[in-house]
DNA sequence: GTCTATATGCCGATAGAC
DNA sequence: GTCTATCGGCATATAGAC
């Protein structure tokens, strides 16, 4: 039935939905199945029809969370943002303090190591974008060291500006980042 | 009795050592105080006569960690290495596939937000402590903007270059993160 | 497809013998 | 101080009713 089949993958979308959420904000060893079903408004049980495990569900999550966070970073921005236009608007307080569309890349980044192959691949293919989104900005070619660089600037900057986010250092760090970023060579 | 306070403190270091490899290695969540008591050579029940809890010591093993890291990245370097000299052998595919002294603050980045604050506060002090040798060795002021961005740089590019490490860009963002931080101003 | 109930196992932390 | 045994809780995953 078409209605059932729709029904289907609104429920799946919903899960991954809060599932990238909270993955993102908590890590994915603070995230029981049981949160996401609740969060998406169901039970336990009814996960293992959408999903053959937690681990599958992390590496779509990912993937999701990835839009959602690049989305909510260009939203209001300029027609052609420059790296140094989306370095504004990544490092900020706000990010680093994790609302609910937060970037995968900086908040997930050292568990990944730990996870199967699918969520690498995830993880891996969602860095490559972002890189590639760097490049673009600045009409660089996408193999440019200088948007990898500025890449890691980001990620790495807000990675740690979160670690240290009661610390006053935090917001220097990301200040010296975005600096960082605009005198990179080619400007 | 002397021998009693000796054997004690010699326990103490032993359960240490072994969690700061431990959780460098695989993360606070992956590591349970029966791994970290096996490693010392000693079982889960003797854990609580020697720590308040598990946070507790990850909060000193991330300190304990840190030296280790360090003593193995000088090991053989110049009398007086640069800011490059150590990125150098920071930056290094060994140390991203992680031995046994690895570097907390790229493999631990991402999983400090979610404790409380005695770990925050150790890890932000191991962060200050890198920041102001890499400050040093290039005889900068410990407040420089530079020696900021190189840490962020070296432990940004760690902590992604392990992430993707069974990927090709792994090897390249470790070479171009070394030649960001040779590239930063007055050198 | 979703529910409740449960199998199975690991965790941090504690109790008490030695 | 270290051991064995255990408490209480929560995890992933599964079974079966509806």
């Amino acid at each position: 039935m078409a209605w059932s089949k729709a029904h289907k993958s609104q429920t799946r979308e919903a899960i991954v939905t809060a599932a990238a959420e909270l993955f993102t904000r908590l890590g994915y060893e603070r995230v029981g199945i049981n949160d996401v079903m609740a969060a998406a408004g169901l039970t336990r049980g009814a996960f293992y029809a959408h999903f053959v495990s937690k681990s599958a569900l992390y590496a779509e999550a990912i993937s999701v969370a990835a839009v959602r966070a690049k989305n909510r970073v260009l939203q209001g921005a300029s027609v052609a943002p420059s790296a140094s236009d989306i370095a504004e608007r990544y490092l900020s307080r706000e990010r680093a303090d994790g609302g609910n569309d937060c970037c995968p890349l900086a908040f997930l980044a050292t568990d990944i190591y730990q996870r199967d192959e699918q969520v690498r691949h995830a993880y891996a293919h969602v860095f490559k974008g972002f890189v590639r989104n760097i490049a673009r900005a600045d009409s660089r070619d996408e193999q440019s060291d200088v948007a990898l660089q500025a890449a890691v600037l980001m990620v790495g900057g807000l990675a740690v500006a979160r670690a240290l986010t009661d610390d006053p250092m935090s917001d220097r760090i990301m200040e010296v980042c975005k600096q960082a970023i605009a005198n990179l060579p080619d400007h």
